[in-house]
DNA sequence: AACCAGGCGCATA
DNA sequence: TATGCGCATGGT
């Protein structure tokens, strides 16, 4: 589903870079659906968020996606990567439309994009996000940047890497107010600037090794490593199930995920989760 | 005032 | 293998 094809290239200005609307890119829909913690709509209708060594503005114009101040080598060497701009998302909604279902859930966010992340930012952002909700999610992963990351500009901060967080103690994380998690994400940080668990590896290793690996950290589950694999590894391929997903499986899709889906089921899984949350009286999955 | 939130670890059978 | 419970914190 990588493609050469996809149309209008990008446009690049001195004042930033201009993506075409036709590659279906709708930032609201990609930035708020619960798979990125560091997002902000601003009051003028901006996004604003951090990523990585990153920070960047972004405007939803009529015809472009306007990123504010991002220059050619950061456009290629960086978002284009995040943002998943080789992926033909019209191709692929094409192919999910094939599944009267699956459509459905397409048609409600066609312009939904999976974000490729930094996998220690969406393995933290996920050890915190067990048994949360997104809003303190979001305030916790803020909290933890603004103690222990890098800055990057006044009031802007880098997510803090493993080896920031592995000397720390649960005290030291006490004002992010993390709660039970605290201790996963010491335990996160002291494998990983170890190496007893080799974030390198999980884009290469077979799934299920992908997963043992991360599951060697404490706090760690099928779910929380699968959404690790997803948003930090670009394996599309994997499913993570929480209990959103499990409903929409168990009512829609008893017989799993529909062919059209195969080899992109996390992709599915995206749009099926973001309908399922903001549409759930179409799907009735709610006892 | 219980119950829930993009779960997980642990105890029990 | 399969349940059920507690876990920190904060919002309804």
């Amino acid at each position: 589903m990588l493609s050469t094809t996809l149309g209008p290239k990008p446009v690049f200005r001195p004042d930033g870079v201009l993506l075409p609307v036709q590659w279906t890119f709708h930032l609201a829909d990609t930035l708020d659906c619960g798979q990125a913690f560091r997002w902000r709509e601003l009051p003028d209708k901006r996004w604003f968020g951090v990523a990585g060594k990153k920070y960047c503005y972004i405007s939803q114009l009529d015809s472009h996606i306007f990123l504010e101040d991002v220059s050619k080598e950061d456009f290629e060497d960086f978002w284009r990567v995040y943002f998943d701009c080789d992926r033909d998302y019209e191709a692929l909604r094409l192919r999910f439309s094939q599944d009267p279902t699956l459509k459905r859930a397409v048609d409600h966010a066609p312009g939904l994009r999976v974000l490729r992340q930094e996998p220690w930012e969406a393995l933290c952002s996920f050890i915190i996000s067990q048994n949360n909700n997104v809003k303190r999610i979001q305030g916790i992963v803020q909290r933890l940047c603004e103690s222990f990351g890098e800055p990057l500009s006044p009031g802007i901060y880098a997510f803090p890497g493993p080896e920031v967080l592995a000397p720390l103690t649960p005290e030291d994380l006490a004002p992010l107010r993390a709660g039970f998690r605290a201790r996963y994400l010491i335990d996160a940080a002291r494998k990983v600037s170890e190496g007893a668990v080799r974030l390198d590896l999980l884009d290469s290793l077979p799934l299920e090794e992908a997963r043992q690996e991360l599951m060697k950290i404490i706090g760690v589950g099928i779910k929380v490593a699968d959404c690790a694999l997803l948003y930090g590894c670009g394996r599309v391929e994997c499913v993570p199930v929480d209990v959103w997903i499990r409903r929409v499986l168990e009512k829609l899709f008893p017989q799993g995920l529909p062919p059209c889906a195969v080899g992109s089921e996390g992709l599915a899984q995206q749009f099926l989760f973001h309908y399922a949350r903001t549409c759930s009286e179409a799907f009735d999955i709610r006892e």
